[in-house]
DNA sequence: CTGTTAGCGCATTCAA
DNA sequence: TTGAATGCGCTAACAG
């Protein structure tokens, strides 16, 4: 139960006044070299150490970014906030962690709020774009005191976005799926409020009309990113389409619940039929077959959301506005034997 | 660029003095009901939020929590951060968040110290219990200024303690495959160093002697809990032990590896040999065969570790010492096909 | 080079 | 019921 030791008591211990050891603390050339070893031995006996929080409130800034996650269950978004992790501690900032573990508005503001009167410099959203909510978002938040980074969402002139090129991804998938000579190819895609799922909804019917395959609305179906939602995704699909070549899902899991049902309807992949996924999680290389699948890496989409970030704030403490822009980040296709029949 | 609004700036629109304002904003039964809705009409208008940073400073504490995390890869530890969030956030706390992405002594203590210097209320491992960090730790941090709790260590009578019973959870998986009339079961274990891996080896161990089956080395080989490891420990098992019945892999992944060198092997599961698991991940249902798997609940473990805290905090803040104590969870075994060849 | 004064935004004494 | 002083731990701006 002992109380943390402040400056005063350095102070007092080392002989000098409380500026004295600020300066010491503050590595401020001003100081005689006798002085400072005084000090620092008084601050090493005592076990000194600055409180953040006195510091914060004089400066009028709190070296602290809030990040607002989506639960922990996806691995994007789980990435996502490992990258910010890393890169904020590289750059002297700690992290107050609120996780959006829904899309409601109430608790979305609520959240800012509590950030806010903590005095965070910045906010990340590191939530991947919920369409509906994001657009109350904009409404609400218009000019909030504090800079703001998005993930994964739609570019808006006067937003900060980091983004994964989803629909490139999905042209990726869906051009090498073509190129290995299949036609007939369906989707399972993410809920249709998140900016991903669309983008990379976008990017199949792209890439499909442009090789002038037509894509009937019989050849998509909805998942929820779910292993649960690709396998019944897959069976509706396959049902309408009973000779279907092949399954783009729109992540990982989803691929994976496809192959399940596949291998029940006594499917084999890939000679009967191909399966790509999206996201490329640890465990796609180790599926039955594996999965071919589009590689993102959300360890540097995180980072970069902090750099920026900070440059935001250095921008916001000059009294700037600095001027929202997108950064969309390319993924790469990672080809394993669920698309290779040949 | 705006000022943040201060207590003073509400005082002034209200025609009131800082500290009504103060008492409007604490709920204090003193105030008149006319001076309280001018306060709190003042209080709307210029969109006042306290500055929960110079309430710390005064009230000596910041209702924030300190959270260490290991990485964001694996299952269990990421789970239980999300519950300690999720609890956190019901009892008003927020979250400080620092992520150990080695087992290194001075990064550990680095962490610590920046987290005291924020004057966290308390300081959670959310860490799994590394056994050479945590002796370490053990020496280092013998008093530190603010209650801690571990997760997944050894029980230490100073400490406090949640952790999954992970011996019972192996018991559970071995006499399984014991009742299923299995009798050479291999284990891929995880690294030796971690706490949870060691007591999933004992289980095993355990089972296998009180069912009078003696466990020769050859029947162990360890992994680090990647698929990777999990298909090389398999191979290695079955190459000394070809006529191997069934496998224990200490994580799901690397059941997954194991499942996969099965089957490149040409061995069908479960029919020439069965798969168990740990963690029951949300994939392990769509694994090929269906994944029997030892469920643990990580969330309930990280609200449980958030509750305990704030006991202690309560505690800490009337000065008395609270004696450490450690909570076992008990898991459950999930069967499905990857163990039931009848 | 060093010490003094002031104040960050707020809550806890008091007194009125 | 309200207001005035005081100080949390620290640093900026001075003065010496």
């Amino acid at each position: 139960m002992k109380q943390p030791v402040t400056l005063k008591d350095v102070a007092r211990e080392a002989g000098v006044s409380a500026q004295t050891v600020s300066r010491v603390v503050n590595h401020r050339p001003d100081v005689s070299p006798q002085t400072r070893a005084r000090v620092e031995a008084a601050i090493a006996k005592l076990g000194y150490s600055p409180n953040v929080i006195a510091r914060s409130l004089i400066k009028g800034h709190s070296n602290t970014l809030g990040v607002i996650g989506y639960g922990l269950g996806l691995f994007g978004p789980t990435r996502v906030l490992a990258g910010i992790e890393r890169k904020a501690n590289e750059l002297g900032f700690s992290l107050l962690l609120c996780l959006l573990h829904e899309f409601k508005p109430d608790r979305m503001a609520s959240i800012v709020a509590g950030l806010l009167s903590r005095r965070v410099d910045g906010i990340i959203w590191a939530v991947p774009g919920h369409i509906p909510s994001f657009e109350w978002l904009a409404t609400e938040l218009d000019r909030t005191a504090v800079p703001m980074v998005f993930h994964d969402k739609s570019p808006e002139p006067d937003q900060v976005v980091i983004a994964l090129d989803s629909q490139l991804g999905a042209e990726l998938a869906t051009e090498h799926l073509l190129a290995q000579g299949y036609k007939r190819i369906g989707i399972v895609t993410g809920p249709p409020e998140w900016w991903a799922a669309k983008q990379r909804e976008i990017g199949w019917r792209c890439s499909m009309q442009k090789a002038g395959v037509n894509c009937p609305a019989l050849l998509k179906a909805e998942g929820d990113w779910s292993a649960a939602s690709g396998e019944t995704g897959f069976r509706s699909l396959i049902e309408q389409v009973p000779d279907l070549q092949a399954v783009f899902a729109c992540n990982d899991q989803m691929a994976l619940g496809a192959l399940q049902a596949a291998a029940q309807l006594g499917l084999r992949v890939p000679d009967d039929l191909a399966v790509v996924g999206f996201d490329d999680i640890p465990e796609a290389a180790y599926f039955s077959p594996p999965l071919t699948t589009v590689q993102q890496s959300p360890d540097a989409l995180g980072a970069l959301a902090v750099e920026r970030m900070v440059a935001l704030i250095q921008c916001h403490r000059q009294g700037e506005d600095l001027t929202g822009d997108a950064v969309l980040i390319k993924p790469r296709l990672v080809v394993r034997s669920s698309t290779l029949s040949i």
